[in-house]
RNA sequence: GGGCGCUUAGUUCAGUUGGUUUAGAACACCUGCCUUACAAGCAGGGGGUCGGGGGUUCGAAUCCCUCAGCGCCCA
């Protein structure tokens, strides 16, 4: 039976109900069925000891609506979770606890530091995950991955062990961008340049055998320690006698050459580069071009190294180049300091500017893999939405580099390549070795670094199965469908996860990825834990409502654009949440029998009416519509299409439209009257259960039948023929502008909704007659009036205000109550208003360019209007003179 | 320096292949209502000429060029 339902919807009261009901049915959870075609997501998987955020929130809804949708509409949808193991994030944080108790990982050695990181990792790993049930998200938790697990590991392993043996995992030395923090490299994705003041500074270099000097200009100062060449451009006049000889390096004394290097840029600076190979990486190829000493002058954590004058020798790099700078002064060997701003190269997880540094990593070549995975993109197999990340996504695979994908971490997966402490043999191989291949000597030595984390991410499409083994899911499951995650991670993950896909299954890893876009506060700043502008979605969702979240977020996403988000964007979704609860409460309290299929069944609704085709024919083009742009990722369209149905059309027109039919009906005008707006609200609920699952699973147990399902795996609704109804929905319309028109006069004339008016149309046509007189009552009690009067050459009352609908004339007698003054007013208004349209409409059809080349069908219109416009005009022209003489 | 995107009511955004009236919605605002689903509501209303300029066209917020401002990415 019917239960009451509270006069405010409380998501509180509903939303962990029906999570555990979903789950303890098992409907999140998919095997493979070779009856029913498979949609499969995966999720980018989150730090694995991160905690919900807003893009989250965005991201997880948009593929959780997917997911209710693509289940609904029959297919075996599976949406496969997991956690990443952040090796640089997870470690950093482990290290920091660790420095809390006093202790250095390096004290405890690396197996003691893996078990506290594991324990970490035991402790904060499921918190997300926990996160994303409250959200509602339909994943099918028997499926969770971490990037960590045994045989995701050795997934890791195998490939790496593949790309080897293919050629494409080279060891080498290189200039790499060094975290000092993390005391490790990083790649070039992981660097973020940040704008920052600073100074150009005018070094005096002397030159050898000479009492004259030449200018340098630099950003870095202290690493002119490093030094071995000055460079000028070949064609700068300023220094072509120069070419050849040499410099003393103040403060080291070290002679280096001058040379010419197309490299430099005669305009900027003095036209002078220091170049120092080891540490900046133009100045790294230009001391291959020109056969330059390679002098590193740092340690690892940016400390000066013995290379550097005793003086500097274990100075921080920030404070060597004060140093530098009062010795130089003291020479008086500094020219002139310019103010200058730069971009300067962060690291994204140490925080602090990176250093190019020389070091030996290993790389992955891409050229290769790059290819098949751009004309994948290229030819349309794999869309992005919006599609112009296309262009970004080509131009960076189109300029790749080498990827360095050594980390000289401990928390990730170790490098398989073991090393021969007595030959020398290195093997590469996914299970450690128990003796050298060559020499059989048991001291054998593995690798001390772990691979990048994206380098085990970029398996995940088909890792998260058994791969690289036999594996029926992956059959099935293999390539996925849609992806949806940040375009801040397109070349990380997105551009790597399509090579490997291509490289390891031959084939696309998914058809479609959806680019979210970036939330922001209300000023547009990104949102960030430092400035406090990050609200906790469980805060959220504690005081709105997980599907009022959601529905607000969606309402707010707009495709390739950042949200602006603020918690007003989800007081309006709540309130829309409040308005389908109580629409419901409403159908609910005047639903007085047991529903059954008959009652569901169109062809046995007696005596429609009106409203009751008009309402039909509308849910016909919002199944339609809303079906239509889910299928084009539109979810801020989508959301709009239900809110407009369902408040607009359904809650303040059909609704309001049947309560006479309700409340003074017959018993068979009740009867279908209610089985037309309990079949509508079951379509809401069925559309409305991708964004709002909760809320709209909780009401469909309301008004589903006994042996219907649960809503989650219910098919999402089909557009019904019968109810296409054209000419209805046109005279709809023109009831809908009667009553409004009525509505005006009444409100701008102060009248009342509690006055009684008398209302008198003079149709224009018979057709308009038909419609109204049918209507009667409707009207009557949409515009309170008890009084209506109809007729095609009804007399107009004399003391009235009036108004215009498609050719009719409504007057409203006021008789006592008009404001003669108002009403003038009011018409004149009207009047202007007319002749505005009927001025432009004029214009167009004196336009003989117009008329001669314009559709036929558009001069048409225009030739209505005009026939429109004028008789308006000249009807409202007559009252306005009755007025007038009144 | 290169690339991508944005600029429409006070605010946040819609506006599909250029042609339904003088560009829509939500929020905010103004007026009147506690009308037995909802005051997180109902009814009504005011408000923008679509960043500037130029062009194409019978017709442009919608296509092209240009300028300006903002944002992001890459170097």
């Amino acid at each position: 039976m019917t239960q009451e339902l509270s006069k405010r919807y409380d998501a509180s009261l509903i939303e962990d109900k029906w999570y555990q009901h979903w789950l303890d049915q098992n409907y999140f959870h998919s095997e493979p069925d070779s009856e029913k075609e498979p949609y499969t997501i995966v999720i980018p998987p989150p730090n694995v000891t991160g905690i919900l955020t807003l893009g989250h929130v965005l991201n997880n809804t948009m593929q959780d609506i997917l997911m209710r949708w693509r289940r609904m509409q029959g297919r075996e949808a599976c949406w496969i979770p997991g956690t990443d193991h952040a090796s640089i994030a997870t470690e950093t944080k482990v290290v920091n606890m660790l420095r809390e108790q006093g202790i250095t990982k390096h004290e405890i050695g690396r197996d003691e530091f893996l078990k506290h990181a594991w324990i970490w990792k035991e402790k904060y790993g499921g918190i997300i995950i926990e996160q994303l049930k409250k959200l509602g998200a339909s994943c099918d938790w028997e499926r969770e991955r971490f990037t960590m697990d045994d045989d995701y590991y050795k997934a890791v392993l195998h490939a790496f062990v593949e790309l080897y043996n293919r050629g494409y995992i080279y060891r080498g030395t290189r200039l790499v961008n060094w975290c000092p923090a993390t005391k490790s490299a990083i790649s070039d994705e992981e660097v973020i340049y940040q704008e920052r003041n600073s100074h150009l500074w005018h070094m005096r270099y002397p030159i050898k055998d000479s009492d004259k000097y030449l200018v340098v200009a630099t950003t870095r100062p202290e690493t002119m320690l490093g030094d071995t060449g000055v460079a000028v451009h070949p064609e700068d006049e300023r220094y072509k006698d120069l070419i050849g000889k040499f410099v003393v390096l103040p403060l080291v004394g070290r002679e280096i050459p001058i040379f010419a290097d197309e490299y430099v840029d005669k305009d900027f600076g003095t036209g002078c580069v220091k170049v120092t190979p080891s540490h900046d990486p133009n100045d790294w190829e230009m001391g291959k071009r020109h056969d330059l000493e390679f002098i590193n002058i740092f340690n690892e954590d940016a400390t000066l190294n013995e290379n550097a004058p005793d003086k500097f020798i274990g100075l921080d790099r920030f404070e060597a180049r004060k140093v530098v700078l009062e010795q130089l002064d003291e020479l008086n060997l500094m020219e002139k300091i310019e103010d200058h701003v730069h971009k300067v190269g962060y690291s994204e997880r140490g925080n602090v500017p990176i250093e190019p540094f020389q070091s030996e990593q290993w790389f992955m070549s891409m050229q290769e893999l790059v290819k098949p995975a751009l004309d994948s993109v290229r030819e349309g197999k794999i869309h992005f939405h919006p599609a112009h990340w296309t262009k970004t996504y080509e131009h960076w695979m189109t300029n790749i580099k080498d990827w360095c994908i050594s980390r000289q971490l401990w928390w990730g997966h170790r490098i398989p390549v073991y090393t021969c402490e007595e030959c020398g043999e290195v093997m590469v191989q996914v299970d450690a070795p128990d003796s050298c291949s060559k020499c059989d000597s048991k001291n054998i030595k593995q690798d001390e670094d772990v691979l990048d984390t994206w380098s085990s991410s970029w398996l995940w499409p088909f890792a998260v199965h058994q791969w690289p083994g036999e594996d029926k899911d992956l059959e099935y499951y293999y390539p996925t469908h849609d992806l949806v995650t940040g375009p801040d991670i397109i070349f990380f993950w997105v551009a790597r996860m399509i090579m490997a896909g291509h490289e390891f299954k031959g084939d696309i890893p998914f058809e479609n990825v959806y680019f979210t876009s970036i939330i922001r506060d209300e000023q547009g700043r990104k949102m960030s834990k430092s400035l406090g502008n990050s609200p906790d979605p469980l805060d959220l969702i504690a005081k709105y409502g997980a599907d009022a979240l959601r529905f607000g977020v969606m309402l707010i996403a707009p495709k390739g654009q950042d949200i602006l988000f603020s918690e007003d964007r989800l007081e309006v979704a709540r309130n829309f949440m409040n308005k389908v609860w109580n629409a419901s409460r409403f159908v609910l309290m005047n639903k007085d029998f047991e529903l059954t299929a008959d009652h569901l069944n169109p062809e046995k609704w007696q005596d429609l009416e009106l409203a009751d085709r008009w309402i039909l024919h509308r849910l016909n083009l919002t199944i339609e519509r809303v079906t239509r742009q889910l299928e084009a990722f539109s979810f801020d369209e989508t959301a709009r299409s239900l809110w407009d149905f369902i408040w607009n059309d359904f809650c303040d027109w059909y609704i309001e439209m049947i309560k006479l039919r309700l409340y003074d009906g017959t018993e068979a005008q009740k009867q279908t009257a209610m089985s037309v707006a309990i079949y509508v609200l079951r379509d809401i609920m069925k559309m409305l259960h991708p964004y709002a699952p909760f809320m709209s699973e909780e009401i469909w147990q309301q008004v589903k039948l006994d042996d219907e399902a649960d809503l989650i795996v219910t098919q999402w609704p089909k557009i019904n023929e019968t109810f296409t109804a054209p000419t209805e929905a046109k005279n709809t319309d023109f009831l809908k502008k009667v009553i409004t028109a009525v509505r005006t006069v009444r409100s701008e004339m102060n009248v009342p909704p509690s006055q009684a008016i008398s209302v008198v149309g003079k149709v224009h046509n018979q057709e308009q007659l038909d419609i109204l007189e049918q209507n009667k009552t409707t009207i009557a009690k949409l515009i309170r009036s008890e009084d209506i009067k109809l007729g095609l050459d009804i007399k107009k009352p004399s003391f009235s205000a009036s108004a215009m609908v498609e050719k009719m004339e409504l007057f409203i007698p006021l008789e006592g109550l008009i404001d003669l003054d108002k009403e003038i007013e009011r018409l004149e208004k009207e009047i202007a208003t007319t002749e505005g349209l009927l001025k432009s409409v004029q214009g167009k059809l004196a336009n003989k360019n117009f008329v001669d080349r314009a559709p036929e069908a558009v001069v048409t219109k225009e030739r209505d209007k005009l026939d429109h416009y004028g008789e308006s005009l000249a009807k409202l022209k007559a009252h306005l003179e009755t007025m007038k003489a009144l």
